[in-house]
DNA sequence: ACCTGAACACCGTTCAAGT
DNA sequence: ACCTGAACACCGTTCAAGT
């Protein structure tokens, strides 16, 4: 009878990695950090900047971590995913901070906009769960206090002051929106984004030799690199809070 | 030997329903409608409208109309799921449309945004979605050549020309974005819309109760009924077109 | 050639069994 | 009580087999 290995149960592989060499010259399985809720953010938020939303699962986490998939579950106190992408917009939410904001009220929201639109471009998967019913946490909650900070001096109404704020982060996320769009998500598409990119350029020019769209022929030329997505962001920006500005001026 | 019934094979069941009564007071399998891509995304819509962008599956969309899932890809013509999204998102974009804009190019910006809006809230997942990587479909081409239109007639740079349908329209996604994250999304979760509401609303009581956030609590009072929202919405889409205006007259 | 049933390789989450 | 392995009820999509 031929010697036959017995079929190999799976048997704890930590993480799955196959234990070469001799027990001696591997550590005992350790885990690299006491799994808790602020560890299993920290790996899930990387996750997705690198592979987009999608790659975010309770599996390919636990396998990250070397834990088991419902561990998550227990660790990070949540009921279901959803909750773990409630934590990790809060997360971002707290990098958006500005430690020192400009005493002028204008200087001040212009300054958190552009860093709220800094951070969230390095974050494209946050725009994607705001639309959801993302629950307001401490750090979004902070961010929102810090702006009303910021004009609290103007004599305004309380519904003038939350229009404000509202129609100045409302601007930025919005921007941000488009800008995603335009650049392409890292979703490791069948398509790269490179080649995604040209597929819509090529289709866009099509669309405008039907001539179905003059006014936006004309705009073709119009480039649209960083430094001009930069631009057409600060020229709104300006012009609503020049707008704000106008409209708070005694006549 | 007991008459037993041969093991039921499923056979075509045509949307899973069961045929009761005679043959004859059944009509023959006839598809309510041949099966196009207008007929999916039709029937994509208003099932993501009323359980969420979740619920559009493509077994479940097959099975709503009388088909097997993988029809659906062959007679939509799409090679994933990502696809349709995108012909949803399009179609969305045509209802978008404003069939005549005011002469006045503030005024047709407004009129725009106002209805852009209005669509949107019927359609919460179009906001999910617009932060992937949408492709710019023939109808979201058309609603942008409508606004360089009406603001045609202005003497500007071509760039700045962009910056403000640009601005007009990030403007809009963006309240549009917040005001569904305070209303909540219909994705029938384990906790009611109501339920969730309720608990937020308590959470951020209990924030503003650690005296952590003494501008916020100001604003506790402003109530966010949906002629509020409204109201704000309005407010700052005004600031923001007084703000063009203005930069765009001679000193 | 076009269409499709069964199969594949995944999911999130339940639940009963372990400690 | 807390943790977790196996199982369940799904997914989107591949692919070979039908017509």
């Amino acid at each position: 009878m031929p010697h036959r290995s017995p079929p190999s149960k799976p048997g704890r592989p930590d993480a799955g990695t196959a234990a070469p060499g001799l027990v001696w010259t591997r550590p005992a399985a350790q885990r690299r950090a006491p799994l808790t809720r602020e560890a299993i953010v920290a790996a899930a938020i990387p996750l997705a900047d690198a592979e987009g939303l999608a790659a975010v699962t309770v599996r390919r986490l636990a396998a990250e971590l070397g834990a088991r998939p419902m561990s998550i579950y227990s660790y990070a106190r949540i009921e279901s995913k959803e909750e773990l992408f409630d934590l990790m917009v809060d997360e971002v939410c707290g990098e958006m901070l500005v430690a020192g904001l400009p005493d002028s009220w204008p200087q001040a929201l212009r300054a958190a906009a552009i860093r709220g639109r800094a951070v969230l471009l390095k974050h494209p998967w946050w725009i994607e769960l705001i639309g959801r019913n993302v629950l307001l946490g401490p750090n979004g909650t902070r961010y929102r206090e810090q702006k009303l900070a910021a004009i609290h001096p103007l004599s305004a109404d309380p519904e003038i002051k939350q229009a404000i704020v509202l129609a100045v982060e409302t601007y930025m996320v919005g921007q941000v929106t488009f800008a995603l769009d335009e650049q392409g998500s890292p979703e490791l598409e069948r398509r790269s984004a490179a080649e995604r990119q040209e597929a819509r350029q090529q289709y866009q020019q099509s669309l405008i030799a039907t001539g179905e769209y003059p006014h936006l022929a004309g705009l073709a030329a119009v480039t649209t690199s960083a430094e001009g997505r930069d631009r057409l962001f600060t020229l709104g920006l300006d012009w609503l809070l020049a707008g704000i500005a106008a409209s708070l001026e005694p006549r």
